[in-house]
DNA sequence: TTCGCTACTCAGCAACGCTAGCTACTGGTA
DNA sequence: TACCAGTAGCTAGCGTTGCTGAGTAGCGAA
């Protein structure tokens, strides 16, 4: 999937990682995981890390350290009241893109 | 929708353009308005023809000068065989990402 | 001749994901 | 003891992409 999917993750990714906040809190390495889990085989560990100290900057999620058994101590990120508004916007701006996006995707049959 | 959706367009307003283009030929200034008509208020100009260069220059599409009855000649672009089968590629991409975020959505309610 | 619409081009910028590294803690193995 | 794999996080530099803002050029109407 390739290089196509690397660019139609900028401005997506973010709202990716939040959702998966709205639904419990976790830390980047997990995050990292459960996305190649998923299917994201490629995301490197480096994005995640950028994206998550990015949004904590901006204030949409709250961060608490967390030790760990096997390694070193976690940043638990959770999804606060800013980064939920955030995150309702996101859902707006996607299900905009989406709509016209199979409209044209059935237009074109 | 602003900041949100010029990065979630990253990637995609590719394939906007092309499934466009797989309806019928069409040419920059055309293109645009029918962006704007459709809600992508603040598409700008300079955006379409870059990625119309792009696409050219990668051999997706056919380009065929047209005279026009007001203003500078026209470059119609038509979808051609590779340019169809990149498009095919780009929605097996977007069906991949759609459903996966469809499936958080759904999840954090 | 000035304005507005049509039509395309280009330089410079910002944001984002990737590459390719690095530090550091733990437990198991040679 | 020394080393390595797994866990956990961080960073500088790069390429791609869309936006800003400006410019060129042709045509018809006021």
């Amino acid at each position: 999937m390739g290089k196509q999917l690397t660019e139609m993750l900028k401005g997506t990714l973010e709202g990716l990682v939040l959702a998966i906040l709205s639904g419990r809190p976790a830390y980047g390495y997990e995050i990292t995981a459960w996305l190649r889990d998923q299917g994201f085989s490629d995301i490197a560990e480096g994005t995640v890390y950028a994206l998550l100290v990015r949004v904590e900057r901006r204030g949409l999620v709250d961060v608490e350290k967390v030790p760990s058994e096997k390694g070193p101590p976690r940043k638990v990120y959770s999804l606060n009241a800013q980064g939920r508004a955030y995150l309702e916007e996101f859902w707006t701006t996607w299900s905009f893109l989406a709509e016209r996006l199979e409209r044209l995707r059935e237009g074109g049959k």
